[in-house]
Formats: structure tokens, C-alpha cells, sequence
DNA sequence: GCCATATTCTAAAGATCAATAGACTATTGT
DNA sequence: ACAATAGTCTATTGATCTTTAGAATATGGC
């Protein structure tokens, strides 16, 4: 009996733990951050914009985050870039999402009538493309901004933030199919430049999912280049 | 453009989506609700009995889970049979609980002390205890009570909850190997069994993980017989 | 050393959540 | 129809969480 007295004390502090990572991701606001960084490392600051909150209250949001032991911070000069703790924590947070897709109406809502409709691209199709890639039949536009295409993006892909596309059209062969991607299903980057893409005679469609989806299944990812900050 | 004016609402409207199921999974008390009901089927009054709670503060809680679709009830005669919406929440449930385990200390040190170490038993140790099984080398005994072995059960495995060991102990053949299984990792009641039967010198094991994980991995579960209630 | 910048820490407001008690509903047995 | 049982719903209190503001800390440029 000796281990197992204060059982139930021990199962209690252990259901307390695991609360403590369901509380980082109890709040919108921290899941968008979250959302945020499995697209790679940043400052605060550029964090708390890309979420529209203040300073002060991403800062806040994003101990909780530390506290779970879901983030790190890496304290670069006068900046504090956060990132995730590890790979596990981008792979739960899909997770989290593909759940809630399944059980939650009004998410499916928001990926059938606001996205046009998720095509569920398996991993076969995901395969193909990187096969079709390679063999250059299609040209891939990263429409992330330079920074996040620095941190990890798909093979041969072409970093073209939105803003620069219109720039970047001329050099895009008009014969060649045209793959656009962002962060993940529910970005809308690669939606516009897919209109604006067709709205120019291209044959362009839109990666179902995102990036972060492509890292997490285990599909290769080349990193640096175009806008890296070197170390 | 059209679909895109709207864009930061409808995301994060998503995430205030996302943070429901975060926010069901960010209580101590509901997840000890949803390891409960991970091994099958239970009525209101016999969950706040196995998690401590008032009848009427686990019907407050279930609520919440029931909010974020992960249980769904079913009224039978007087009683409120709660279960989990789907696989895919158990599935989520263990994928929680393998991250609190590799990013909290503290989760690690309840793994390795009280329980005296995991010993990680993978996906092939499953199928070669199955094989085992099979062959009929092994006794396996399942320690949970009877309706949750009615529920689902390791193929060739004998229902006998830990109260009834001493007495099942006569019908167990001395010389063969026995493995004992309760809920998950965390569940004591194998462990009471294991020092039990080497003290009567056996040669007893725990299975490592549980019967939740045993199903998540996708083996076979044999249902019903022993103690199930009839339909 | 001094100022500006980036971020965290501390404190305090309002908002939200957990737990309990009492009223209410539905079912079973008499 | 009546009482007993199982569970939910409503309201309340205390606890916890979010947000913002102000003070504090650390870094880099002058």
C-alpha cells in the first residue's frame, strides 16, 4: 500500500498540471499568439500587433504562455523574440484546431462559407505537390512576410509577400500553374492573391493548408534566405 | 476583397471558438471528468463519486463539456448517462497529457517517483504483449470495475476488480506470466495488484499505459461479457 | 553617464468562473 | 395521484483572470 496512500492527493496535483496547459489555451487571445508563433520566432512587439493587443497586455498574455512552459523567450539585444518551446506545441495546437473543426459548428462555418470550402488536401496531394515542385511544373509563392518565410518555408517556394505581388507578376511565367500559401487554413493571404492571380489570367490555386500544417506532417522545409536575419 | 473586409472578425471569432474547448479543458475537476469517462459510459452520480465532486458541481461541469461538444448525454430510465462526443476526445485528452508530460516537470516527477517510472512501453511491445496474449502465455487482468471492462476490454483479458484479486488469485496458474492493466499511467490500481502478486510470488507487470491508450493505438478491443448490463 | 526604447513587474479595476444551496423537472414505484 | 430519486437550472458568494496604468529594469546610442 506504501505508494499508493496519498493516490488521490497525487492524481489531483496531476490533473492540476495538465489544467495548467488547458488554461494557456483558454483564452483567444493567447491561441491567436500561439497561432502566431508556429510560424516562427518574434518580438514582442511585432506579436502584439499582429493580435491587436497592447504591449503591456501580449506581454502578460505571453508569461501565462511561458508559465505552461509553451513559449520560450530569447533575449537578443534590446529585443525578446518569443517562439514556441518545441515542435509538440504547434503539432497540439492542430490538434486543438482539428477538434474543434470536427466538434464545434460554428468552426466548420467559418472553413466552408467564409474559406470557400476546405478541399482536404491529404497527404498524398501534399506529396504530389512537393513532387511537382520539384520537377518545376509549378511555381509556389509564399505569401508570408519575409521574416516568417526566413524562419522555414516549403521547398522552392517563392517568398512574395502580398504587398509585393502585383511587383512581382511580371516575373511569374503566365504557362505555369500557380500554388499560393500562408500560415494555415483560415489565412486569407493566399485567397486574395489567388484573385488577383485568376483576375490576371493565372492559373492559380490556394495550399488548403498552410505552412505550419506542411511542417507538422513532416514534409521537408528549407529555411533562410530572402529577408533572413543573419545570426 | 469581398471576402477578406471581415477577415480579423471572423478570425477571431475562430479563436474565441478554439478557446471553448480550451476553456472546457482548463478545469482540474473536467479533466478529471474526461480521463473518467475515457473508459466508457457513466452516469452523473457515479462521476462525481470517482473525482470527488458534489453531484450538483459535476452537473455544472459536465455542462461546460457539453457546451464545448466533447461529452453528450443519453437519458436512460432516471439516470443521465454521460460519454464522450467522440474518439477523437480521448485522442486529444492523451495528446494533452504526453505534452504536459514532456514540457512540466512537475508531470515528469509523478511519472518517475510515485509511479516508479514509466518504462515506455511502444507500439511494438503493445503488439507483441497481444501476440502473447493470443498464444496464451500470459494472464492479463484487467482491475477496473465491471461495467468499465463491459465497456471495452484487452482481448483475453479477465475482468477482476482489485477487490475481488485475492479470491481470483486461486484460478490463476501459478507458473504463467501475469499482466496487470487498469485506466491509464496514472491509475494505482494495477500497481496495488502487481505488489500484491509478486508478494504471492507471481510473476506480476504492469502494463504501463492503460486501456485508454491501448484503444487510441488503434488495437483491437474485445466488448461486453462480465458484468455487463444487458440492454 | 544620460536618454530613448523595449519589455517586464506591480497594483487595481472590471469581467468571468467555481462551488454551493434551493427551486424545478422528469422518471419510477406504490 | 403521491412520494422518492436523479439530475438540471437559477442565483449568490468568493476566487481567479483580463486588462490597463504606472513604476521598474535592461539595453543601445550619444
Amino acid at each position: 500500500m506504501s505508494a499508493l496512500t496519498s493516490s488521490r492527493t497525487v492524481k489531483d496535483a496531476l490533473y492540476q498540471q495538465l489544467a495548467r496547459i488547458g488554461k494557456a489555451v483558454s483564452s483567444p487571445q493567447r491561441l491567436a499568439l500561439l497561432d502566431r508563433l508556429s510560424n516562427g520566432e518574434k518580438p514582442v512587439e511585432a506579436l502584439a500587433a499582429e493580435v491587436h493587443l497592447s504591449v503591456k497586455n501580449a506581454s502578460a498574455h505571453l508569461r501565462v504562455l511561458r508559465e505552461a512552459r509553451l513559449v520560450e523567450p530569447r533575449k537578443d539585444g534590446q529585443y525578446v523574440y518569443y517562439r514556441l518551446a518545441e515542435e509538440g506545441v504547434a503539432a497540439f495546437f492542430l490538434a486543438l484546431r482539428d477538434l474543434a473543426e470536427r466538434r464545434l459548428a460554428e468552426v466548420r462555418e467559418v472553413s466552408l462559407h467564409y474559406l470557400g470550402g476546405r478541399r482536404q488536401m491529404t497527404p498524398v496531394d501534399r506529396r504530389q505537390l512537393l513532387a511537382r515542385i520539384r520537377s518545376g511544373e509549378v511555381t509556389v509563392l509564399d505569401l508570408r512576410d519575409k521574416s516568417e518565410f526566413a524562419a522555414g518555408h516549403i521547398p522552392g517556394a517563392r517568398s512574395v509577400p502580398l504587398g509585393e505581388l502585383k511587383k512581382a507578376l511580371r516575373s511569374v511565367p503566365r504557362d505555369q500553374e500557380v500554388v499560393a500559401y500562408c500560415h494555415g487554413p483560415y489565412c486569407v493571404l493566399s485567397l486574395e492573391a489567388v484573385q488577383l492571380l485568376t483576375a490576371k489570367g493565372y492559373r492559380a490555386t490556394r495550399l488548403d493548408d498552410g505552412f505550419v500544417e506542411w511542417a507538422a506532417a513532416g514534409l521537408p522545409v528549407e529555411r533562410g534566405r530572402a529577408g533572413a536575419r543573419p545570426d
